[in-house]
RNA sequence: GGACGAUUAGCUCAGUUGGUUAGAGCGCCACGUUGACAUCGUGGAGGUCACUGGUUCGAGUCCAGUAUCGUCCA
């Protein structure tokens, strides 16, 4: 056995492991048949990931979901879960083929419109497979012990027919429907883009006043009044499409023209004045407002009221006008905009115009405005399926962590909004349906029954009933002509092709990403196969044959028990997931949901691509190694509020770090140099990474690094320094078990702090307060096995005699400690445990006990082969001693007080002190039976201790609760300051006393205080005073 | 506009059902490299718990309002 290194190496130990366990099958979660007793099988553990889209790289975030995910995990399955982490990525339909898109414009020059759709869905394939290998690497350099053999991908075959089937039953239920509705009209993508995929900003405007004359007549003869009718917008062209002036019922200034009508003078449009309470409003403006259904969502809910006034639209999908916009057709909206107002103007009907800022909707994806545009859409009745998302919450059977999330999950299924589920995209899953017109079959023009398309009548009812299902659209089949819409199951190409031959087109649009990604619990485990496990995508490929025609990962492993995730997404995800697993399972397809915090930049700004401001979490694992990054990021994951994280760039020519600022951020080369960050230190300056743009070859690059990574780091660094120093003293080390009577009392005060530990971490982390679970393990490693055990046990080390129980505790410890910090930090826990099985094979503490099945995790026994399938700890409670833990503190506050005496008169270390205590006979007794401790860590000896001790002469003291401290300074001394230093805790314990007294004079205090809480304050008060006694008479025998 | 959350030490954050003198890490100050660890050790300084009211014997904690910030939904 080689010596460990005094510095933990975390780049070899990462790719060592990680193979190790991979190549193991430690990862692999397997059905019960394929487990190692069938006959008892484990039971299951799953976890699914939120997909992460492949769009482009990993970001902290990820690191941050994926490091939570990866705890629970392999804390599980140390627990003797078979716990499967799903891995899998996400096609994101519009993101990625927006990225690919721009990059093909700005390398080639090429629009997608001048590929055609398979060349670009080819492209995106390409997109893909190279971000799926990043991000899986990402994973895998962050410990991720996904079931990788397992990876599914929302376009693969397996989750495609997922996706086929819950169509068709959701159309086969009535519950797909297509119909009109204003989108958000992303003109340079040309797509509806959902609401979420939009930005409210605001910009720099216009508000101008207009009228429209009022007239008189009907059919081609309207004659104006004289009068006319002012109102404001913002965007003048849209008047072009106007249906409608509106007033409200009751505003007087109006009353009388209701009913009448207006012309419109850019195009001679005659359009009547209504009343619509809920549109106009009497104290705004003029009090009234034009009506532009096709293209104001405000207006269209009015159109909907009052469905006589019609809708024109007058938007090409380009963004132009259309021919509705008469003699502005072909121009944008911006200069149909500058067109309209010249022309009111000339025909003098301008009032006047202001300066505003107005709102406006922009497209997350493109960057460019949003028009609200109406067109026609697919969409998902959410009534019935949101009522049962709704009930499995409040039953109970879905709990989010912390509670207060379930108030946005039930606000939002509440609305009950149906789910435009089309995209006019390229990229994605192809709507199942193919329509075609066919004149109306005789016999059914009353438009009551449903007629069938000849190609289906042509066939026998059983060849196609259960595999497609007819639809009917409404538009044609009042002219004779009906329109059919044919959805058709997975797996029936031939029939698609009959239709197909038969003049039946395919939709040309896409489903929303999010109707695939809802289904991903129950898709990535084979549904809607349930005659088969699902395919392997990786090593592994037949394990599917298990002779026994079910699926049985899918009825094993399904639901399962947490999503971890992030709360922006509870509406868009959960909910639908929720909802789906319902629908096509019957069973939520999780048990809880764990929602995390956020990492917000330096500044609290979200991190996203857009700001330029994220931070690769490879960079940071470079720079401090993984067990670092997640241990820390573990710390981060509390239950309150959004985490902060100022990153710095550091120079690569002198180490320095240069804290990250906006402008950093906000840098891009705009076709110039690449921006650099110029260093205080060393006055050299160098590029940095960004989101914006790739350093340039060969140029030395600026990492990302945050100080607050160092807390991990140095973490682990104790760890591994802590186990350094055990295994070098772990000479001639036997395994046994231990004698209750050869324990220490530091040894028992260790087990029964490591048996608490024990117990607060599991039970933390059951709450998925992972910031709380690390604190606690972070305190116990560092400030108690460190500070005062190793400490305490150096002595016992060296001595022959006292050697064997040290070692066999210190052993036990330390393995008890790596087990539970597993989890949080795999690879340098395995690096050790690898260690320590070559110095310690056989270790434990606790004798056999042939009853116990299975064995105590503390029986002497061959420890496992790896830490990360060691099981979990469970020390027993009867350990704890909360009465020795309290006489152990009054031996670490005795040696503090004495270090704290030796640095305040800037005492050497090395000269010894002797130590008067005076206190009652049992404490000096216990005082006596650890003086060796106050010779090891304080370097005093105690002289005295006993009921009738005085203070020696010229010496410094301190007093504890129920003892008083003498350290004898002849020479040494500085009186001024020993006097200084004794008022400054006079004044302490007199401030204490007096608040104590006052609460104690309040009669109100006594009569309702509980009365643990009255005999506290009792209690401390006679403490403080006889404490302030002590040190009035020490002050007075040293004035 | 609505919902939820936040505001505690120079910085980043804990603080369970109200109850001793409000905590941690980093940073800061002083001292220290005796064989685990300077990514360290020992000791120390540092807070009007955003503000204003209220409830209570007692409020960082509960209630109302104000301010600022964030997120989601309109």
């Amino acid at each position: 056995m080689t010596e460990l290194a005094k510095q933990y190496e975390p780049k070899e130990a990462q790719s060592k492991w990680f193979s190790f366990w991979e190549e193991r099958g430690y990862f692999d979660a397997n059905s019960p048949s394929q487990q190692a007793d069938p006959a008892h099988s484990k039971k299951p553990h799953t976890i699914m990931i939120p997909l992460p889209n492949v769009t482009g790289a990993l970001h902290m975030g990820h690191a941050l979901n994926g490091t939570l995910q990866d705890l629970l995990t392999r804390w599980r399955r140390m627990q003797g879960y078979e716990a499967l982490w799903m891995p899998g990525t996400d096609h994101a339909g519009i993101a990625t083929q927006a990225v690919v898109e721009r990059r093909m414009l700005e390398e080639e020059k090429l629009t997608r419109h001048e590929v055609g759709r398979e060349a670009l869905v080819e492209r995106i394939w390409k997109w893909k497979d190279k971000y799926e290998e990043r991000i899986i690497g990402q994973q895998k350099m962050l410990g991720a012990s996904c079931d990788w053999r397992r990876v599914r991908f929302t376009l693969d075959d397996v989750c495609s027919r997922a996706v086929r089937r819950t169509f068709f039953k959701f159309f086969k239920d009535g519950l797909i429907y297509r119909g009109k509705r204003l989108v958000n009209w992303d003109t340079y993508l040309q797509t509806a883009v959902a609401d979420d995929e939009v930005t409210h900003e605001d910009v720099d405007g216009h508000f101008w006043t207009f009228n429209y004359p009022v007239v008189v007549g009907e059919g081609e003869k309207w004659q104006p009044t004289g009068e006319r009718i002012s109102f404001s917008t913002t965007r003048p062209e849209t008047m072009l499409g106007d249906t409608a002036v509106c007033v409200h019922p009751t505003d007087e200034r109006y009353t009388h023209l209701i009913g009448k009508h207006v012309r419109i003078p850019v195009n001679g449009r005659v359009i009547p004045i209504i009343a619509d309470a809920l549109l106009a409003d009497k104290t705004l403006g003029t009090g009234c407002v034009k009506v532009t259904p096709a293209h104001d969502p405000n207006d269209y809910a009015c159109y909907q009221r009052n469905k006589q006034i019609g809708v024109i639209n007058i938007l090409k999908p380009d963004g132009t006008l259309n021919d509705n916009g008469g003699k502005y057709q072909g121009l944008t909206m911006l200069e149909a905009r500058k067109r309209v107002v010249a022309e009111m103007e000339s025909l003098g009907h301008f009032e006047k115009v202001e300066d505003r800022t107005i709102p406006l909707m922009h497209s997350d994806r493109s960057k460019t405005p949003i028009e609200p545009y109406l067109s026609d859409q697919w969409f998902v009745k959410m009534d019935t399926l949101a009522e049962a998302a709704m009930q499995a919450v409040r039953d109970g059977r879905v709990k989010f962590f912390p509670p207060r999330y379930t108030t946005s999950y039930m606000d939002w299924l509440g609305e009950k909004r149906d789910w435009c589920i089309s995209r006019q995209l390229w990229w994605g899953h192809r709507i199942p349906v193919w329509s075609k017109d066919e004149p109306t079959p005789p016999g059914f023009d009353s438009m009551v029954a449903s007629p069938l398309p000849s190609v289906l009548r042509s066939l026998p009812k059983e060849q196609w009933q259960n595999v497609a299902c007819v639809g009917w659209g409404e538009s044609a089949r009042s002219e004779g002509q009906t329109r059919y819409l044919v959805c058709i199951d997975a797996g029936h190409d031939q029939l698609e092709k009959l239709l197909e031959k038969d003049g039946f087109t395919q939709d040309e649009d896409v489903l929303d990403t999010w109707f695939s990604s809802a289904l991903w619990p129950h898709a990535t485990l084979g549904w809607p196969d349930l005659e088969r496990n699902p395919p392997m995508s990786g090593r592994g490929q037949n394990t599917t044959d298990h002779g026994q025609r079910t699926n049985e990962v899918l009825s094993y492993f399904y639901p399962g028990n947490v999503l971890v995730t992030s709360r922006d997404i509870i509406t868009l995800w959960v909910a639908r997931m929720v909802l789906t697993g319902l629908y096509n399972m019957g069973d939520v397809p999780f048990r809880h949901v764990c929602i995390h915090p956020k990492i917000l930049d330096g500044f609290g700004q979200t991190m996203s691509k857009s700001k330029g401001n994220g931070v690769d979490p490879m960079d940071l694992i470079d720079k401090y190694g993984t067990d670092a990054v997640r241990f820390t990021i573990a710390s981060f994951a509390g239950e309150t509020q959004d985490v902060r994280l100022p990153v710095g760039y550091e120079c690569p020519h002198c180490g320095h770090v240069i804290p990250q600022t906006l402008e950093h951020q906000k840098a891009v080369p705009g076709g110039g140099a690449k921006p650099r960050v110029k260093c205080a230190k060393c006055k050299q300056s160098a590029q940095y990474s960004s989101p914006w743009f790739e350093p340039d070859a060969g140029e030395p690059v600026a990492r990302v690094v945050s100080e607050r990574f160092e807390y991990g780091r140095n973490f682990c660094n104790k760890l591994w320094n802590a186990s350094r120093f055990a295994m070098l003293n772990l000479e001639g080390f036997v395994a046994g078990a231990v004698a209750d009577s050869d324990l220490k009392l530091e040894d028992r005060w260790i087990l029964s702090r490591l048996s608490y530990v024990c117990g607060e971490v599991t039970s933390m982390l059951g709450r998925y307060r992972f910031d709380e679970a690390t604190r606690i393990l972070r305190d116990f490693v560092w400030n108690e096995f460190c500070d005062w055990y190793l400490e305490m046990i150096k002595p016992r080390l060296r001595d022959e005699v006292l050697k064997p129980t040290a070692q066999r505790v210190l052993v036990s410890v330390l393995d008890t400690i790596l087990r539970l910090l597993s989890p949080f930090i795999p690879f340098i826990t395995e690096e050790l445990w690898q260690r320590l099985n070559e110095i310690a094979p056989v270790r434990g503490l606790t004798p056999a006990n042939p009853s116990s099945t299975p064995p105590h995790p503390l029986t002497p026994g061959s420890a496992s082969c790896s830490v990360m399938i060691a099981p979990w700890p469970d020390v027993p409670t009867s350990w704890q001693n909360k009465d020795l833990e309290r006489r152990f503190e009054r031996l670490q506050e005795t040696i503090v007080a004495v270090r704290n005496v030796r640095a305040l008169y800037s005492i050497a270390p090395s000269t010894p002190l002797k130590l008067h205590m005076r206190c009652s006979a049992g404490i000096a007794a216990e005082m006596h039976d650890v003086a060796a401790q106050f010779e090891n860590l304080s370097k005093a000896l105690l002289a005295a201790a006993g009921a009738e001790v005085e203070a020696p002469i010229c010496s410094a003291s301190f007093n504890l609760s129920d003892a008083d401290g003498f350290i004898p300074l002849e020479g040494l001394i500085d009186r001024d300051a020993e006097i200084a230093r004794q008022r400054k805790e006079r004044d302490r314990l007199i401030k204490a006393i007096d608040s104590n007294e006052k609460k104690l004079a309040n009669e109100g205090f006594v009569a309702k205080a509980p009365a643990d809480v009255l005999q506290q304050t009792r209690d401390s008060l006679d403490n403080y005073k006889k404490q302030l006694a002590s040190v009035e008479q020490i002050i007075a025998a040293l004035e």
